[in-house]
DNA sequence: TTGCAATACTAACAAGCGTTAGTTAGTGTA
DNA sequence: TACACTAACTAACGCTTGTTAGTATTGCAA
């Protein structure tokens, strides 16, 4: 990807995380990197093309952090930590990419919709794995698997919502308070 | 509210539950419900009426139930099961509208977008206070309360994405199952 | 039965949208 | 020098949007 065109997908993320997709225009896009809107179609297709690649290449990369993670043979509370990490991981280094991500999704097309659908399925089912795998060996409660996938990672995506770069926390801290939050809860047991 | 309006705002927010606001046309909602979009104004005053209207009502009931919750004098671990369950209650009892809420809040005109964040910064605030109690009876871990306060609502609010009215659980089972999640953590304790 | 709201309609407007066409200036290459 | 490529421009198209104006129809109250 050019530099130019990498400014392009930049400056439209950052433009759609504060606006949403719908509202912000090829000309908002064009004039914050100082174009004409027409000569947006140099760098990209169309604006369902910034909106479908950023999507499905973070789809991309979540995949990849739970497949690694079920190809270990490990207990399930490390894999679930694993699995938390490697999320946090890409939502933290990539934050108006995942804003968009988890945000504008719906704005894809219809056929791109089915697509993105499935696939987050299939990512769900990843954590579900490990969820089965804890409940065999008796190290988590008794759950309802779907109840329990989509209140974790809505969890975990919360984070999009106050994560900054330069503060107080590295992604692998942020990680770790998220596990012990999912594993532990609030309530304190020390005494 | 007449009949015929409240069947406008229905239908409107359940189209863009589906579509989201920005996709839902007047012209959409004025076919669901068998008239013109022109029409239309007879019942309402604009669009984003349908938005704020919705966003600011279900602000109240929400800011409502905080309010009782932190006037009783009662522990925090229990005073915090009954946030969730007035949260929940609401949620579950409203789903289009919550759907809405949540999701297309940011398409606000400036002058309401600004009261809209305050106001959810003090609602959250209400939350905080159960916190902050939490931790000087030392049953809550220290946390960082803007995150545990942030995790907390994203939590609740995943129930919007799973829940159907007529399905297998009450928002009081709900509200317990969030309860015992956000308290207990995912780890048993029994063995 | 008349009159008046309420509620629907048709027609249209002004603005904004994503996108295309055609062109031009600059840059590196044969 | 001649050519091709890149990346910018201006101008415009066709369409959709929320909304308004003006008008017709309806149903109830007097």
């Amino acid at each position: 990807m050019s530099p130019r065109k990498l400014e392009i997908f930049q400056t439209a993320l950052s433009l759609m995380k504060s606006k949403g997709y719908a509202n912000t225009t090829m000309r908002d896009i064009a004039s914050a990197v100082n174009m004409e809107a027409a000569s947006l179609y140099n760098h990209i297709t169309s604006k369902e093309d910034l909106l479908a690649i950023t999507c499905f290449d973070l789809a991309d990369q979540f995949e990849k952090g739970i497949l690694e993670v079920n190809d270990i043979y490990f207990d399930a509370k490390e894999k679930l930590r694993m699995a938390i990490e490697a999320h946090t991981q890409i939502l933290t280094t990539n934050l108006d990419a995942s804003y968009v991500f988890i945000h504008e999704w719906k704005h894809l097309s219809a056929d791109k919709l089915t697509e993105f659908k499935n696939r987050r399925n299939q990512y769900e089912n990843g954590f579900i794995e490990i969820l089965k795998l804890g409940e065999n060996e008796g190290v988590f409660n008794d759950v309802d698997e779907k109840f329990v996938v989509i209140t974790i990672l809505s969890t975990l995506n919360a984070t999009i919502e106050w994560y900054k770069p330069n503060g107080a926390f590295t992604p692998k801290q942020v990680a770790n308070k998220l596990s012990d939050f999912i594993l532990n809860g609030l309530l304190n047991t020390k005494n």
